[in-house]
DNA sequence: TTGAAAGCGCTAACAA
DNA sequence: TTGTTAGCGCTTTCAA
């Protein structure tokens, strides 16, 4: 039986109240003389509060769910450990949940958060055709950041990057290589995400006067494989193609492999960037130049946002864009000839 | 104000025992009649427990710490999808907490989630030399399971990798290709497991009748920079060195750089074995041939073995070793007219 | 400066 | 089969 605020108080000759307006660190109402006494009690029995009772009439937990996709991805370390290090900050503790974009963990786990009566909850998903669930969890009072993929909603609070200029920027450093002919590998084009970039792309083109051509356009899906199959479908349907923009990093090492596989040479045959900047991407060789998407940044903001939320203070901004970044690494080079 | 178990009594006029004992599924002491009443009030008010209420009568919250020293080391991300989807199976959530194997964060994490009442803890730290409060935690009566970085003490729980053995295969392949003079790029020595590893390259070079040097053996990190560094030493020290054990494969990816940057190429005038197989080792090239800790499985086996300590089920073992298991891929060759 | 007492939402003896 | 009641450990209002 572990000690609690009653043992304290008989052993002081005090009230709880008086405990507890010393343990939470009530500057007033209690004598240095009893304050002093109780504390060395609390030392000597080595109290602790039980945070569980206290929840249950502060209806605060001190706690937040933090929803990812998947935390192997190796895109979401770096996001987890931002909103794990902000929280730490503030006090708070962080529930990790992986929803595989499978609609009906997301359900469940927003259940069990909301059982646990955790204070607020991050949110990423890429299930943005059916987000009812989302919509209905952001009204349902609880507040709630959404990151990296947008979901459209008014008053939503969110930590995004802005894809498009990420997809016009990649584009661009190509065009500004001398390529012209570049092909683009996708995410799954239901996320907003990779519209969004692809809609990037397709500007930086039609910007410097290049025709867009669907045959150089795949749709992938952000895992390593939609990077091997999508640059051998781009290879063989284009022999002049000389630069590929994968729309995230591992579709980019599935390109390096195929492209590989084909008997080119990065960047000298072909030249790639990616997106995202995982920490892997600077130790591949050659080196892969790509978007930086800040995402240990990211968390720490969505961490700091929700806690704001959580505790009545007010925010400057309901929605929070980075700006993506170009790394020129090795792996992009002047056309050949150009 | 959320609906609570008392609405749902005034509701269907019975006494809140009631709806608890539907609420909880207790099979017996409750007509069909009333349960059935109740079921459908709880679904038309949309009733959902509150766990912080149930959690302080029941001394139960189903939930459980998992403690590491940095989610966004690639090593840790495959282990805490493991425990997460072992943890949801059964019911649990998982608090995530980074230490940065620092002492008083770990501490401070410890105080934390038992405030909160996890219900048990997975621990994983190297703060070996000074693990007093990790001792003092296990013997604290909650439950814990110790992963991947070992403890010693009586009745501890954990589920380990025996990284002696993954040492000797490791160094072991490399003799079988011929090599002798062999570079060992260890862990920091003061981590059990970076001394087993070196206790298992030791050994193999040993049972061959291979002398071991110690100009053949570095310290290194943990990190990609101590195979940066490490590889340097290595072969400035050794003109004859002819491959290389790196503890971890973040120190391989280092490690290529160096050997790279020398001129040398791998797998032909350096073989190159790493430890780990996180996922990107697959991509680099060459592939890197590794010593595989299953991480997916390893945390799934832990949480499930902390599930049943705290549900008091038998467990037919304390302690479960995982074997190390050796990938052969491209960085490893015969040695140059061997 | 201090304390009495109510109550947060739930479970679980025990009684009916 | 059902209900009464106490109590988990804490905060908070109100009174002294």
């Amino acid at each position: 039986m572990a000690v609690t605020i009653k043992d304290i108080a008989r052993l002081a000759n005090v009230s709880v109240t008086t405990v507890s307006r010393v343990i939470n660190n009530k500057p007033e109402g209690v004598s240095e003389e009893t304050r002093q006494k109780i504390l060395k009690l609390v030392k000597e029995l080595g109290y602790q509060p039980n945070a569980i009772a206290r929840g249950l009439v502060t209806k605060k937990t001190k706690t937040i769910g933090l929803i990812i996709p998947d935390i192997s991805n190796p895109f979401f370390p770096d996001i987890a450990r931002g909103v794990e290090d902000s929280a730490h900050i503030y006090g708070y503790n962080v529930f990790l949940c992986n929803t595989d974009d499978n609609l009906e963990k997301e359900s469940e786990y927003i259940r069990a958060l909301k059982e646990k009566y955790v204070d607020g909850i991050i949110f990423t998903s890429s299930s943005i055709p059916k987000h009812e669930h989302i919509i209905e969890l952001v009204e349902s009072g609880i507040p709630v950041v959404i990151m990296d993929r947008r979901v459209d909603s008014e008053n939503i609070y969110g930590v995004f990057l802005d894809n498009y200029e990420g997809g016009y920027i990649a584009t661009k450093h190509l065009i500004d290589l001398g390529h012209e002919k570049i092909g683009c590998i996708t995410g799954p084009l239901y996320t907003k995400s990779a519209k969004e970039r692809l809609e990037g792309y397709k500007k930086a083109l039609l910007d410097s006067g290049i025709k867009i051509d669907e045959k150089l356009i795949f749709e992938g899906d952000y895992k390593i494989n939609g990077g091997i199959i999508g640059a051998e479908r781009l290879l063989k349907d284009n022999k002049d193609m000389s630069a590929i923009f994968a729309c995230n990093d591992l579709m980019a090492y599935g390109a390096y492999k195929t492209i590989r596989s084909f008997g080119y040479k990065i960047p000298d045959d072909i030249s790639v960037v990616g997106f995202d900047d995982i920490q892997l991407s600077q130790i591949l060789e050659p080196q892969l130049s790509t978007i930086k998407q800040p995402a240990y940044d990211m968390g720490l903001t969505a961490a700091r946002m929700l806690i704001k939320l959580i505790e009545g203070k007010k925010l400057k901004k309901k929605i929070i864009n980075f700006r993506p970044q170009l790394v020129i690494r090795q792996s992009t080079k002047l056309v050949k000839g150009g």
